[in-house]
DNA sequence: TGTACATCAGTGAACGCGCGTTCACTGATGTAC
DNA sequence: TGTACATCAGTGAACGCGCGTTCACTGATGTAC
């Protein structure tokens, strides 16, 4: 064996990586493998030796995001590894941050590539349902009383649309935060979200 | 004079409006003259004698779509001519209604274009902040009281930033919805911010 | 009223660039002996 | 240990298609007389 296993592996998720990055500033449409490679140390013609075209690139792309790696806005978040209530609340704070409005290219794909991924299909559209299902499952677990239904106790059925409402409150902040070019008026929009995130997740205690 | 004044707005608006759903369903990166041309009953080359280039399409596009026409999503809503609360809570309905989510082509660009927007610059930021500030506008003008705050008569910088939120939860969602190829979630989620952005504002009695 | 004319919106062939993809080749590496 | 070899990751020139843009032309229209 010529080269050892991992190096292709590493190679791999270089491309991946630089691919990420520019998907994320530019959206998966305007980005070339020329770009990609190149953001990689590499030229035009290697890529075949890795994704058979570029739409296999998409679907890796969006998997290898749902996964984590790299580490993007989520990991200053989860270095102290909280758990519970005070997990999600890390997670909101983080997700609203004005860390995470700034960093493009580390961005959560949900808010990147949004309607990128509403104009594909297939491995797209079900890695994009995994990042979000995850988000919701971690809020919907540890959500704290309904003060809007003034119910202390609130059914699984109730946080779960709670938690639903919440990721749609993060992700819709931050993706008209990107679109919006003044910047208080964008910090005015992310302050908000992340202020009545808080509160209908009923957090303001943790 | 030999065509009268009006025909060649009347094409170009033609244009316009091919170009809206194309943008729509399609993103703005992935949409060919001859796509739009084609869609207004016209032909490549005529292109350049109502835009200078591709670019300037862009920015009249957004534009175009700030003055709602063609009407889209919001003319039924707004047919009966509400007025005060009942105006925005219709706004809010129509926003987040199944047809809303349906109907791609018509949609509101705060959606389909949120995106698209965010990576370019110039007249079409400026444009996507005036749509923004419109609907944040009509909001805040009609808060209801503040259940999440305690507060039965807020004061005009808590509603503003209570409509912001509000913004972000419908544009969220929707754009979430779009991106889920789970029918059963992608409603989820539409129901969910209707509901909890209908309890935030304060408006389940209007 | 009817005919010749000027205008200009729209046509469609042509051009050239950029990008996805292919392919013959290079050279770095681990293995065999 | 050193040398020849096999493998295969990566190179870069080449190809061809598609798209934005240009341009000489067509033909529909209103105007002049």
């Amino acid at each position: 064996m010529p080269y050892p296993a991992e190096h292709k592996r590493e190679t791999r998720s270089r491309i991946l990586a630089s691919a990420r990055k520019l998907f994320n500033r530019n959206g998966m449409a305007e980005v070339t493998i020329d770009q990609i490679m190149a953001g990689a140390g590499l030229t035009r013609g290697g890529f075949y030796s890795h994704f058979s075209d570029k739409e296999e690139l998409y679907a890796e792309a969006i998997t290898h995001f749902v996964r984590g790696e790299p580490p993007g806005w989520q990991s200053a978040a989860l270095a102290a590894r909280p758990e519970g209530q005070r997990l999600a609340r890390a997670i909101l704070d983080a997700y609203l941050s004005a860390a995470h409005l700034a960093d493009v290219e580390g961005s959560c794909p949900m808010i990147a590539l949004a309607t990128d991924v509403a104009r594909s299909s297939g491995a797209a559209k079900t890695a994009y349902r995994q990042v979000m299902g995850m988000m919701a499952g971690v809020f919907a677990e540890n959500m704290g009383p309904d003060a809007l239904a003034g119910n202390d106790a609130p059914d699984d059925a109730a946080n779960r649309q709670r938690a639903l409402a919440l990721v749609a409150l993060c992700v819709g902040g931050m993706v008209l935060a990107r679109a919006i070019d003044d910047d208080a008026v964008a910090g005015d929009l992310r302050m908000a979200a992340h202020r009545y995130g808080v509160a209908l997740a009923g957090w303001r205690d943790v």
